[in-house]
DNA sequence: GGATTGTAAATTGTTTACAATCCACTTGAC
DNA sequence: GTCAAGTGGATTGTAAACAATTTACAATCC
């Protein structure tokens, strides 16, 4: 299933996508390394895609690098820097949907709505990956929407903040959350959305 | 025997800071691509390394990367987005400041009296290469002191607000911004080093 | 026994070779 | 003359070989 539709994605970024939803879900230990080679084996590539996507993932925050040593899972930020990251994920979000409201399509409410039911479908089974996965997804669509060149920084600034994932067991908030920024956006009321995205980043 | 852990900026860090200073003062122009082999040429390596550092700069908002296309130098944001960036640069250099004030050492001031200097230097000669250099370099050591996470995110943000640092030629006024935060950072004075910041961070 | 040095395997860093793709130009039909 | 498809060169994307570095472990010394 393909929820970010994009004229072409290429295998590296699909890789991507794949590993930080497995690490941010806790599927990843931090206490071992990273190996370059049984990444490449498992996704049928050659190493040099596979160092272009951990170095990516790396800047980021989802891993960390030293030179020579490889990459290892990151741990999650201390509580002053927390805050801040928040702050800033909050400022960002409220301007982008501030941004690409009125600009949105049918179809942009289609794929929110596909990606609500993936997230739906995840909660459901449990699927921490898929939920991190999901989660990520849709408030990357909006902020992609208002600005690609924001993207960037939002995504290494949330990938930070969803580092202990793996203890979420909230699901039916996260659900009802994210089904009131979808309908908020839906009906074009920025006030309302903005309030559910402010509800929704803890 | 390394008595002080000093930090070893491999290869393509310094690539990466080389070619960013050049871009950041407007000496790349923006209507040709950016060629993989004649930059492995220039450096004396190969393009493998060369393409992780343009991998790198896209993240960071320098450059813009197209698939099959190789990468061109970006434009600065539209108004809306500079204003964001700027009020989220604010935020962290004034959290990080905060942060790391306490903790820095004598040595640090020597290093900072040292960018300073060749800050100083850069100004009279109207290098911009250097400025754009010596400029991002004193606020990126403060902002390292604090914490090492938040630099990659501050240099993302950072770097696309410079991207129109060639237009800069208020030289007098940047030696003196930039004297007023070391002198504050010296004395230890945090409300006055924040103040100093905040007239800096235009 | 504990520390140190030497050595081999594993891993990362870099280069080289090759495949896939793009781009400007030519060619040719209409 | 104009436009479309074809073609050759240039450029990026990927793979595989090679070099440098780290790591683990055995051998040696005190």
């Amino acid at each position: 299933m393909q929820l970010v539709e994009q004229p072409v994605r290429s295998v590296r970024e699909q890789i991507v996508d794949t590993v930080r939803a497995e690490v941010l879900a806790g599927a990843w230990s931090n206490d071992e390394p990273v190996r370059e080679q049984a990444l490449a084996k498992r996704f049928g590539v050659s190493r040099g895609p596979i160092r272009d996507v951990l170095q990516q993932l790396s800047r980021e925050g989802v891993l960390i690098y030293r030179p020579n040593k490889g990459v290892r899972v990151n741990t999650p930020p201390a509580e002053a820097e927390r805050q801040l990251l928040q702050s800033m994920r909050r400022e960002m979000e409220i301007f982008c949907l501030g941004q690409c409201i009125d600009q949105l399509t049918e179809a942009d409410d289609e794929q929110l709505e596909r990606i609500l039911a993936e997230l739906t479908r995840a909660c459901a089974k449990g699927d921490l990956s898929a939920i991190a996965d999901c989660d990520l997804t849709l408030h990357r669509t909006l902020v992609r929407r208002a600005s690609g060149e924001l993207e960037a920084i939002w995504l290494s600034i949330t990938s930070r903040l969803l580092m202990d994932y793996s203890r979420i067991d909230r699901f039916v908030e996260i659900v009802a959350e994210h089904e009131a920024i979808v309908n908020a956006v839906k009906n074009r009321n920025l006030k309302s959305a903005q309030r559910a995205i402010n509800a929704n980043i803890i």
